[in-house]
DNA sequence: GACTTGAGTTGGTTA
DNA sequence: TAACCAAGTCAAGTC
Protein backbone atom coordinates (compact mmCIF):
# COMPACT_ATOMS: atom_id res chain seq x y z
CA UNK A 1 0.00 0.00 0.00
CA UNK A 2 1.78 2.76 -0.96
CA UNK A 3 -0.15 6.11 0.76
CA UNK A 4 0.59 9.80 -0.43
CA UNK A 5 -0.38 13.33 1.15
CA UNK A 6 -0.27 15.76 -1.41
CA UNK A 7 -1.59 18.87 -3.21
CA UNK A 8 -3.46 17.55 -6.36
CA UNK A 9 -5.60 17.52 -9.25
CA UNK A 10 -7.30 14.28 -11.08
CA UNK A 11 -8.99 13.82 -14.25
CA UNK A 12 -11.02 10.76 -14.30
CA UNK A 13 -12.50 9.09 -18.05
CA UNK A 14 -14.56 5.99 -18.32
CA UNK A 15 -18.14 5.71 -17.59
CA UNK A 16 -18.33 9.29 -17.14
CA UNK A 17 -15.80 12.64 -17.25
CA UNK A 18 -15.30 14.03 -13.48
CA UNK A 19 -12.26 16.10 -12.40
CA UNK A 20 -10.84 17.19 -9.02
CA UNK A 21 -10.22 20.56 -8.73
CA UNK A 22 -6.61 21.38 -7.08
CA UNK A 23 -6.70 20.30 -3.77
CA UNK A 24 -4.58 18.59 -0.60
CA UNK A 25 -5.94 15.05 -0.65
CA UNK A 26 -4.88 11.46 0.52
CA UNK A 27 -3.97 9.34 -2.12
CA UNK A 28 -4.07 5.59 -1.86
CA UNK A 29 -2.27 3.03 -3.87
CA UNK A 30 -2.83 -0.57 -3.37
CA UNK A 31 -0.99 -3.52 -3.63
CA UNK A 32 -3.33 -4.44 -7.40
CA UNK A 33 -3.07 -0.83 -7.94
CA UNK A 34 -6.27 0.17 -7.23
CA UNK A 35 -6.08 3.64 -6.45
CA UNK A 36 -7.87 5.98 -4.08
CA UNK A 37 -8.40 9.78 -3.51
CA UNK A 38 -9.65 10.62 -0.28
CA UNK A 39 -10.43 13.90 1.26
CA UNK A 40 -12.37 14.71 4.64
CA UNK A 41 -15.52 15.31 2.62
CA UNK A 42 -17.83 11.97 2.63
CA UNK A 43 -18.57 8.88 4.00
CA UNK A 44 -15.81 5.82 2.58
CA UNK A 45 -16.47 6.61 -0.43
CA UNK A 46 -13.33 8.11 -2.35
CA UNK A 47 -13.71 11.23 -4.02
CA UNK A 48 -12.26 9.41 -7.16
CA UNK A 49 -10.81 5.87 -7.87
CA UNK A 50 -9.56 3.59 -10.35
CA UNK A 51 -10.53 -0.19 -9.80
CA UNK A 52 -8.33 -2.81 -10.60
CA UNK A 53 -7.28 -4.62 -13.17
CA UNK A 54 -4.78 -1.43 -13.85
CA UNK A 55 -1.87 -0.23 -14.89
CA UNK A 56 -0.17 3.15 -12.67
CA UNK A 57 2.61 4.49 -14.30
CA UNK A 58 4.74 7.46 -12.85
CA UNK A 59 5.24 10.45 -14.95
CA UNK A 60 8.13 12.50 -14.39
CA UNK A 61 6.74 15.63 -16.09
CA UNK A 62 8.44 16.97 -19.10
CA UNK A 63 9.79 20.26 -18.53
CA UNK A 64 9.64 21.00 -21.84
CA UNK A 65 5.84 21.35 -22.05
CA UNK A 66 6.06 24.13 -19.33
CA UNK A 67 3.75 26.25 -19.39
CA UNK A 68 4.25 29.43 -17.68
CA UNK A 69 1.23 30.22 -16.51
CA UNK A 70 1.07 27.20 -14.16
CA UNK A 71 3.98 25.82 -12.20
CA UNK A 72 5.40 22.85 -12.88
CA UNK A 73 3.61 19.80 -11.45
CA UNK A 74 5.81 17.56 -9.39
CA UNK A 75 4.83 14.97 -10.97
CA UNK A 76 1.55 12.90 -12.29
CA UNK A 77 0.37 9.51 -11.96
CA UNK A 78 -1.82 8.04 -14.38
CA UNK A 79 -3.81 4.49 -14.02
CA UNK A 80 -5.25 3.02 -16.70
CA UNK A 81 -7.94 0.03 -16.38
CA UNK A 82 -6.47 -2.94 -18.39
CA UNK A 83 -10.01 -4.00 -19.46
CA UNK A 84 -11.71 -0.91 -20.31
CA UNK A 85 -11.11 2.40 -21.47
CA UNK A 86 -10.76 3.93 -18.10
CA UNK A 87 -8.07 6.23 -16.90
CA UNK A 88 -7.35 8.26 -13.92
CA UNK A 89 -5.01 11.10 -14.08
CA UNK A 90 -3.53 12.37 -10.64
CA UNK A 91 -1.45 15.36 -11.20
CA UNK A 92 0.28 16.41 -7.83
CA UNK A 93 1.46 20.15 -7.06
CA UNK A 94 2.99 19.68 -3.97
CA UNK A 95 3.55 16.05 -1.84
CA UNK A 96 4.09 15.98 1.34
CA UNK A 97 4.44 12.22 1.95
CA UNK A 98 4.76 9.29 0.27
CA UNK A 99 5.61 5.84 1.79
CA UNK A 100 4.89 2.45 0.73
CA UNK A 101 4.02 -0.17 3.51
CA UNK A 102 3.72 -3.97 2.75
CA UNK A 103 0.31 -5.13 4.08
CA UNK A 104 0.36 -8.42 3.32
CA UNK A 105 -2.77 -10.99 3.13
CA UNK A 106 -5.81 -10.02 5.07
CA UNK A 107 -7.55 -12.83 6.55
CA UNK A 108 -10.96 -10.50 5.76
CA UNK A 109 -13.95 -9.54 7.62
CA UNK A 110 -15.51 -12.36 9.12
CA UNK A 111 -19.62 -10.85 9.61
CA UNK A 112 -22.48 -12.32 11.77
CA UNK A 113 -26.52 -11.55 11.19
CA UNK A 114 -27.98 -9.55 8.42
CA UNK A 115 -30.94 -10.13 6.60
CA UNK A 116 -30.01 -14.18 6.49
CA UNK A 117 -30.78 -13.53 10.16
CA UNK A 118 -34.42 -11.98 9.75
CA UNK A 119 -35.53 -15.23 7.87
CA UNK A 120 -33.72 -17.62 10.09
CA UNK A 121 -35.65 -15.99 13.09
CA UNK A 122 -39.26 -15.59 11.37
CA UNK A 123 -39.10 -18.99 10.01
CA UNK A 124 -38.51 -20.59 13.68
CA UNK A 125 -41.21 -18.13 14.70
CA UNK A 126 -43.43 -18.37 12.09
CA UNK A 127 -46.43 -18.07 14.23
CA UNK A 128 -45.37 -14.10 14.18
CA UNK A 129 -47.98 -14.46 10.72
CA UNK A 130 -50.85 -15.75 12.77
CA UNK A 131 -52.04 -18.73 15.07
CA UNK A 132 -51.35 -22.01 14.39
CA UNK A 133 -49.06 -21.31 11.27
CA UNK A 134 -47.02 -23.70 10.38
CA UNK A 135 -43.37 -23.32 8.44
CA UNK A 136 -43.43 -24.92 5.08
CA UNK A 137 -39.60 -24.62 4.02
CA UNK A 138 -37.50 -21.75 3.82
CA UNK A 139 -36.34 -20.37 0.19
CA UNK A 140 -39.26 -22.31 -1.23
CA UNK A 141 -37.88 -23.18 -4.78
CA UNK A 142 -40.48 -22.09 -7.96
CA UNK A 143 -39.23 -21.63 -11.03
CA UNK A 144 -38.52 -17.78 -11.13
CA UNK A 145 -36.10 -18.24 -7.74
CA UNK A 146 -36.74 -19.05 -4.30
CA UNK A 147 -39.68 -17.84 -2.05
CA UNK A 148 -38.14 -16.39 1.16
CA UNK A 149 -40.64 -18.55 3.52
CA UNK A 150 -43.57 -20.81 2.56
CA UNK A 151 -45.85 -21.21 5.27
CA UNK A 152 -49.69 -22.80 5.98
CA UNK A 153 -51.83 -20.94 7.72
CA UNK A 154 -54.55 -22.05 10.40
CA UNK A 155 -56.68 -22.36 7.78
CA UNK A 156 -54.79 -24.78 6.08
CA UNK A 157 -53.57 -21.60 3.30
CA UNK A 158 -50.82 -21.22 1.56
CA UNK A 159 -48.71 -18.69 2.94
CA UNK A 160 -46.06 -16.75 0.80
CA UNK A 161 -43.63 -14.60 2.55
CA UNK A 162 -40.92 -12.13 0.90
CA UNK A 163 -38.48 -10.79 3.89
CA UNK A 164 -36.72 -7.68 3.50
CA UNK A 165 -34.36 -5.61 5.83
CA UNK A 166 -36.49 -2.31 4.18
CA UNK A 167 -39.42 -3.13 2.05
CA UNK A 168 -39.43 -0.80 -0.85
CA UNK A 169 -41.99 -0.77 -3.99
CA UNK A 170 -39.71 -3.75 -5.68
CA UNK A 171 -39.90 -6.30 -2.93
CA UNK A 172 -43.99 -5.86 -3.20
CA UNK A 173 -43.26 -7.08 -7.16
CA UNK A 174 -41.02 -9.67 -6.13
CA UNK A 175 -44.17 -11.11 -3.97
CA UNK A 176 -46.08 -10.21 -6.82
CA UNK A 177 -44.30 -12.35 -9.54
CA UNK A 178 -43.97 -15.30 -7.04
CA UNK A 179 -47.61 -14.97 -5.95
CA UNK A 180 -48.87 -14.93 -9.67
CA UNK A 181 -46.79 -18.10 -10.57
CA UNK A 182 -47.22 -19.71 -7.34
CA UNK A 183 -51.56 -19.20 -7.48
CA UNK A 184 -51.67 -20.92 -11.26
CA UNK A 185 -50.48 -24.13 -9.46
CA UNK A 186 -54.02 -25.92 -8.54
CA UNK A 187 -52.46 -27.85 -5.56
CA UNK A 188 -51.05 -24.26 -4.05
CA UNK A 189 -54.04 -22.02 -4.53
CA UNK A 190 -55.27 -19.76 -3.11
CA UNK A 191 -51.52 -18.49 -1.73
CA UNK A 192 -51.77 -15.49 0.68
CA UNK A 193 -48.59 -13.36 0.13
CA UNK A 194 -47.05 -11.58 3.05
CA UNK A 195 -44.69 -8.99 2.77
CA UNK A 196 -42.38 -8.68 6.04
CA UNK A 197 -39.58 -6.44 7.09
CA UNK A 198 -38.10 -4.19 9.75
CA UNK A 199 -39.03 -1.20 7.65
CA UNK A 200 -41.60 -0.83 4.90
CA UNK A 201 -41.94 2.44 3.05
CA UNK A 202 -44.97 4.25 2.66
CA UNK A 203 -45.63 3.56 -0.96
CA UNK A 204 -44.99 0.30 -0.73
CA UNK A 205 -47.21 -0.35 1.88
CA UNK A 206 -50.13 1.11 -0.02
CA UNK A 207 -48.93 -1.17 -3.07
CA UNK A 208 -48.62 -4.05 -1.19
CA UNK A 209 -51.89 -3.71 0.29
CA UNK A 210 -53.55 -3.10 -3.48
CA UNK A 211 -52.16 -6.56 -4.64
CA UNK A 212 -53.85 -8.13 -1.59
CA UNK A 213 -50.97 -8.35 0.37
CA UNK A 214 -50.34 -7.86 4.66
CA UNK A 215 -47.75 -6.53 5.63
CA UNK A 216 -45.55 -7.35 8.89
CA UNK A 217 -42.96 -5.40 10.68
CA UNK A 218 -40.14 -7.38 12.00
CA UNK A 219 -38.66 -6.27 15.52
CA UNK A 220 -35.31 -7.92 14.98
CA UNK A 221 -34.15 -7.29 18.50
CA UNK A 222 -37.47 -9.00 19.75
CA UNK A 223 -37.00 -11.66 17.78
CA UNK A 224 -33.39 -12.05 18.40
CA UNK A 225 -34.65 -11.82 22.17
CA UNK A 226 -36.65 -14.57 21.85
CA UNK A 227 -34.27 -17.11 20.21
CA UNK A 228 -32.14 -16.23 23.01
CA UNK A 229 -34.93 -16.96 25.79
CA UNK A 230 -35.72 -20.05 24.29
CA UNK A 231 -32.38 -21.52 24.32
CA UNK A 232 -31.61 -20.31 27.81
CA UNK A 233 -33.94 -23.01 28.39
CA UNK A 234 -31.47 -26.03 27.52
CA UNK B 1 -6.90 12.91 8.53
CA UNK B 2 -5.08 11.17 10.94
CA UNK B 3 -3.25 8.04 8.75
CA UNK B 4 -2.09 5.15 10.60
CA UNK B 5 -0.55 2.18 9.41
CA UNK B 6 -0.35 -0.71 12.02
CA UNK B 7 -1.06 -4.39 13.36
CA UNK B 8 -4.67 -4.54 14.16
CA UNK B 9 -7.79 -6.08 14.92
CA UNK B 10 -11.01 -4.65 15.10
CA UNK B 11 -14.97 -5.23 16.68
CA UNK B 12 -18.09 -3.98 15.01
CA UNK B 13 -20.99 -4.11 16.62
CA UNK B 14 -23.95 -2.07 15.23
CA UNK B 15 -26.54 -3.06 12.27
CA UNK B 16 -24.49 -6.13 12.11
CA UNK B 17 -21.51 -7.49 14.29
CA UNK B 18 -18.06 -8.39 12.57
CA UNK B 19 -15.03 -8.51 13.57
CA UNK B 20 -11.22 -8.24 11.65
CA UNK B 21 -8.42 -10.70 13.39
CA UNK B 22 -5.19 -9.26 13.95
CA UNK B 23 -3.52 -8.02 10.25
CA UNK B 24 -1.40 -5.20 8.99
CA UNK B 25 -3.83 -2.53 7.89
CA UNK B 26 -3.95 1.26 7.02
CA UNK B 27 -6.58 3.23 9.26
CA UNK B 28 -7.43 6.92 8.12
CA UNK B 29 -9.59 8.61 10.56
CA UNK B 30 -11.32 11.85 8.80
CA UNK B 31 -11.77 15.44 10.04
CA UNK B 32 -15.51 14.33 10.98
CA UNK B 33 -13.59 11.42 13.25
CA UNK B 34 -15.14 8.81 10.91
CA UNK B 35 -12.67 5.94 10.74
CA UNK B 36 -11.55 3.84 7.33
CA UNK B 37 -10.06 0.32 7.51
CA UNK B 38 -8.32 -0.68 4.56
CA UNK B 39 -6.44 -3.62 3.55
CA UNK B 40 -5.03 -4.56 -0.16
CA UNK B 41 -7.89 -6.03 -0.57
CA UNK B 42 -11.24 -5.48 -2.26
CA UNK B 43 -12.28 -2.31 -4.55
CA UNK B 44 -12.59 0.98 -2.98
CA UNK B 45 -14.70 0.06 0.39
CA UNK B 46 -13.00 -0.16 3.60
CA UNK B 47 -13.41 -3.66 5.34
CA UNK B 48 -15.17 -2.05 8.20
CA UNK B 49 -15.68 1.39 9.04
CA UNK B 50 -17.77 3.62 11.53
CA UNK B 51 -19.74 6.73 9.59
CA UNK B 52 -19.92 10.71 11.01
CA UNK B 53 -21.15 11.91 13.17
CA UNK B 54 -19.30 9.80 15.55
CA UNK B 55 -16.89 10.08 19.03
CA UNK B 56 -12.95 8.30 18.70
CA UNK B 57 -11.51 8.19 21.87
CA UNK B 58 -7.63 6.61 22.65
CA UNK B 59 -7.20 4.15 25.13
CA UNK B 60 -4.78 3.30 26.84
CA UNK B 61 -4.32 -0.52 27.51
CA UNK B 62 -5.02 -0.58 31.23
CA UNK B 63 -2.26 -2.77 32.52
CA UNK B 64 -3.60 -4.58 35.21
CA UNK B 65 -5.66 -6.14 32.73
CA UNK B 66 -2.82 -7.84 31.38
CA UNK B 67 -3.50 -11.58 29.94
CA UNK B 68 -0.19 -13.28 30.41
CA UNK B 69 -1.30 -15.28 27.24
CA UNK B 70 -1.91 -12.41 24.98
CA UNK B 71 0.71 -9.56 24.19
CA UNK B 72 -0.51 -6.45 25.47
CA UNK B 73 -1.91 -4.28 22.86
CA UNK B 74 0.01 -0.92 22.22
CA UNK B 75 -3.31 1.00 22.47
CA UNK B 76 -7.10 1.04 21.46
CA UNK B 77 -9.03 2.81 19.57
CA UNK B 78 -12.82 3.05 20.62
CA UNK B 79 -14.71 4.96 17.64
CA UNK B 80 -19.12 5.80 18.94
CA UNK B 81 -21.67 6.49 17.09
CA UNK B 82 -23.53 9.71 17.96
CA UNK B 83 -26.49 8.34 17.04
CA UNK B 84 -26.78 4.77 16.83
CA UNK B 85 -25.40 2.31 19.04
CA UNK B 86 -22.81 1.43 16.68
CA UNK B 87 -19.09 1.16 18.26
CA UNK B 88 -16.19 -0.06 16.12
CA UNK B 89 -13.48 -0.96 18.51
CA UNK B 90 -9.38 -1.13 16.85
CA UNK B 91 -7.08 -2.84 18.70
CA UNK B 92 -3.40 -1.89 17.76
CA UNK B 93 -0.75 -4.32 18.71
CA UNK B 94 2.19 -2.47 16.80
CA UNK B 95 2.61 0.88 15.29
CA UNK B 96 4.43 1.54 11.78
CA UNK B 97 3.26 4.46 11.56
CA UNK B 98 0.28 7.45 13.04
CA UNK B 99 0.74 10.78 11.09
CA UNK B 100 -1.87 13.32 10.83
CA UNK B 101 -2.35 15.85 8.03
CA UNK B 102 -4.55 18.89 7.90
CA UNK B 103 -6.41 18.83 4.41
CA UNK B 104 -8.55 21.57 4.35
CA UNK B 105 -11.60 21.88 2.89
CA UNK B 106 -12.12 20.01 -0.85
CA UNK B 107 -14.11 21.65 -4.01
CA UNK B 108 -15.21 18.32 -4.32
CA UNK B 109 -16.37 16.27 -7.49
CA UNK B 110 -17.24 17.90 -10.71
CA UNK B 111 -19.24 15.12 -12.66
CA UNK B 112 -20.19 15.23 -16.51
CA UNK B 113 -22.11 12.84 -18.16
CA UNK B 114 -24.54 10.07 -16.62
CA UNK B 115 -28.23 8.51 -17.54
CA UNK B 116 -29.24 12.38 -17.41
CA UNK B 117 -27.43 12.54 -20.75
CA UNK B 118 -29.03 9.34 -22.15
CA UNK B 119 -32.42 11.15 -21.59
CA UNK B 120 -31.46 14.37 -22.97
CA UNK B 121 -29.33 12.86 -26.14
CA UNK B 122 -33.36 10.30 -26.92
CA UNK B 123 -35.02 13.56 -26.45
CA UNK B 124 -33.27 15.90 -28.79
CA UNK B 125 -32.87 12.76 -31.43
CA UNK B 126 -36.44 10.90 -30.92
CA UNK B 127 -36.67 9.66 -34.34
CA UNK B 128 -34.30 6.80 -33.34
CA UNK B 129 -37.62 5.16 -31.33
CA UNK B 130 -38.94 5.48 -35.16
CA UNK B 131 -39.55 7.92 -38.15
CA UNK B 132 -42.17 11.07 -38.21
CA UNK B 133 -41.82 10.74 -33.86
CA UNK B 134 -42.24 13.85 -31.78
CA UNK B 135 -41.11 14.46 -28.60
CA UNK B 136 -44.10 15.44 -26.08
CA UNK B 137 -42.03 16.35 -23.00
CA UNK B 138 -39.19 14.48 -20.89
CA UNK B 139 -39.96 14.38 -17.36
CA UNK B 140 -43.70 13.40 -18.10
CA UNK B 141 -45.22 13.90 -15.11
CA UNK B 142 -47.63 11.41 -13.81
CA UNK B 143 -49.81 10.92 -10.08
CA UNK B 144 -46.71 7.78 -9.64
CA UNK B 145 -44.06 9.82 -10.83
CA UNK B 146 -42.33 11.44 -14.13
CA UNK B 147 -42.16 8.95 -17.02
CA UNK B 148 -38.43 9.55 -18.71
CA UNK B 149 -39.63 10.47 -21.74
CA UNK B 150 -43.31 11.02 -23.85
CA UNK B 151 -43.39 11.08 -26.96
CA UNK B 152 -45.73 10.33 -30.33
CA UNK B 153 -45.39 8.31 -32.96
CA UNK B 154 -45.79 8.90 -36.59
CA UNK B 155 -49.27 7.45 -35.93
CA UNK B 156 -49.88 9.70 -33.45
CA UNK B 157 -49.75 7.08 -30.93
CA UNK B 158 -48.05 7.60 -27.54
CA UNK B 159 -44.97 6.42 -26.75
CA UNK B 160 -44.08 6.00 -23.21
CA UNK B 161 -40.24 5.39 -22.85
CA UNK B 162 -38.07 4.29 -19.58
CA UNK B 163 -34.47 5.12 -19.68
CA UNK B 164 -32.03 3.03 -18.18
CA UNK B 165 -28.12 2.93 -18.37
CA UNK B 166 -28.61 -0.66 -17.82
CA UNK B 167 -31.85 -2.45 -18.00
CA UNK B 168 -32.90 -5.02 -15.19
CA UNK B 169 -36.42 -6.60 -14.47
CA UNK B 170 -37.63 -3.80 -11.90
CA UNK B 171 -36.89 -1.04 -15.27
CA UNK B 172 -39.27 -3.44 -16.94
CA UNK B 173 -41.74 -2.80 -14.00
CA UNK B 174 -41.48 0.52 -13.45
CA UNK B 175 -42.25 1.06 -17.46
CA UNK B 176 -45.51 -1.20 -16.84
CA UNK B 177 -46.95 0.73 -13.65
CA UNK B 178 -46.85 3.89 -16.03
CA UNK B 179 -48.36 2.31 -19.12
CA UNK B 180 -50.86 0.72 -16.59
CA UNK B 181 -51.61 4.12 -15.11
CA UNK B 182 -51.43 6.61 -18.48
CA UNK B 183 -53.84 3.85 -20.20
CA UNK B 184 -56.32 4.68 -17.88
CA UNK B 185 -56.51 8.39 -19.23
CA UNK B 186 -58.81 7.81 -22.34
CA UNK B 187 -57.32 10.75 -23.66
CA UNK B 188 -53.88 9.69 -24.01
CA UNK B 189 -54.41 5.95 -24.46
CA UNK B 190 -53.50 3.49 -26.06
CA UNK B 191 -50.08 4.54 -25.17
CA UNK B 192 -46.97 2.27 -26.12
CA UNK B 193 -44.15 1.37 -24.40
CA UNK B 194 -40.62 1.89 -25.03
CA UNK B 195 -37.53 0.05 -22.90
CA UNK B 196 -34.85 1.70 -23.82
CA UNK B 197 -31.23 1.32 -22.29
CA UNK B 198 -27.37 0.92 -23.26
CA UNK B 199 -27.58 -2.89 -22.03
CA UNK B 200 -30.67 -5.30 -21.57
CA UNK B 201 -30.60 -8.09 -19.22
CA UNK B 202 -31.48 -10.96 -20.93
CA UNK B 203 -34.62 -11.56 -18.48
CA UNK B 204 -35.62 -8.25 -18.51
CA UNK B 205 -35.67 -8.09 -22.21
CA UNK B 206 -38.27 -11.25 -22.52
CA UNK B 207 -40.45 -9.70 -19.55
CA UNK B 208 -40.21 -6.10 -21.88
CA UNK B 209 -41.54 -8.27 -24.59
CA UNK B 210 -44.02 -10.44 -22.90
CA UNK B 211 -45.60 -7.54 -21.74
CA UNK B 212 -45.91 -5.93 -25.18
CA UNK B 213 -43.06 -3.55 -24.76
CA UNK B 214 -40.51 -2.77 -27.44
CA UNK B 215 -36.51 -2.76 -26.42
CA UNK B 216 -34.23 -0.12 -27.58
CA UNK B 217 -30.54 -0.50 -27.12
CA UNK B 218 -28.91 3.12 -26.79
CA UNK B 219 -25.45 3.64 -28.44
CA UNK B 220 -24.50 6.17 -25.83
CA UNK B 221 -21.30 7.29 -27.86
CA UNK B 222 -22.91 7.56 -31.35
CA UNK B 223 -25.49 9.69 -29.61
CA UNK B 224 -23.03 12.01 -28.42
CA UNK B 225 -21.29 11.56 -31.56
CA UNK B 226 -24.71 13.02 -33.29
CA UNK B 227 -25.07 15.84 -30.81
CA UNK B 228 -21.18 17.12 -31.50
CA UNK B 229 -21.74 17.12 -35.32
CA UNK B 230 -24.87 19.30 -35.09
CA UNK B 231 -23.06 21.40 -33.20
CA UNK B 232 -20.66 21.58 -35.48
CA UNK B 233 -23.02 23.07 -38.43
CA UNK B 234 -22.98 26.01 -36.15
C1' DG C 1 -18.63 -16.10 -16.88
C1' DA C 2 -23.10 -13.72 -17.07
C1' DC C 3 -26.86 -12.45 -14.26
C1' DT C 4 -29.42 -11.32 -10.01
C1' DT C 5 -29.82 -9.50 -5.47
C1' DG C 6 -28.33 -7.41 -1.22
C1' DA C 7 -25.47 -3.72 1.15
C1' DG C 8 -23.57 -1.63 8.12
C1' DT C 9 -24.74 0.39 0.94
C1' DT C 10 -23.63 5.98 -0.27
C1' DG C 11 -25.30 10.05 -2.49
C1' DG C 12 -28.54 13.18 -4.81
C1' DT C 13 -33.11 15.05 -5.86
C1' DT C 14 -37.61 16.19 -4.80
C1' DA C 15 -41.96 16.45 -2.35
C1' DT D 1 -36.79 16.04 6.69
C1' DA D 2 -38.29 11.78 4.50
C1' DA D 3 -38.76 8.90 0.64
C1' DC D 4 -37.30 7.42 -3.63
C1' DC D 5 -33.83 6.39 -7.10
C1' DA D 6 -29.25 6.05 -9.31
C1' DA D 7 -24.34 4.59 -8.66
C1' DG D 8 -17.91 4.79 -12.54
C1' DT D 9 -22.00 1.43 -7.34
C1' DC D 10 -19.35 -3.23 -4.97
C1' DA D 11 -19.70 -8.02 -3.66
C1' DA D 12 -21.74 -12.55 -3.09
C1' DG D 13 -24.21 -16.27 -4.78
C1' DT D 14 -26.46 -18.73 -8.54
C1' DC D 15 -27.06 -20.51 -13.04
Amino acid sequence: MRIIVADCSAEYTGRLQASLPLAKRVILVKADNSLLIFSELGSYKPLNWLAAPCTVRDITPDRADDDPDTPAPEKIIRASSDKTSDVLEVTFQHIYADDTFELGEDPGLVKDGVEDHLQRYLAEQIERIGEGARLVRREYPTAIGPVDIMAVDAEGTHVAIEIKRHGGIDGVEQLTRYCELLNRDPLLAPVRGIFAAQTISPQARVLAQDRGFECLLLDYDEMRGVEDDSLKLF
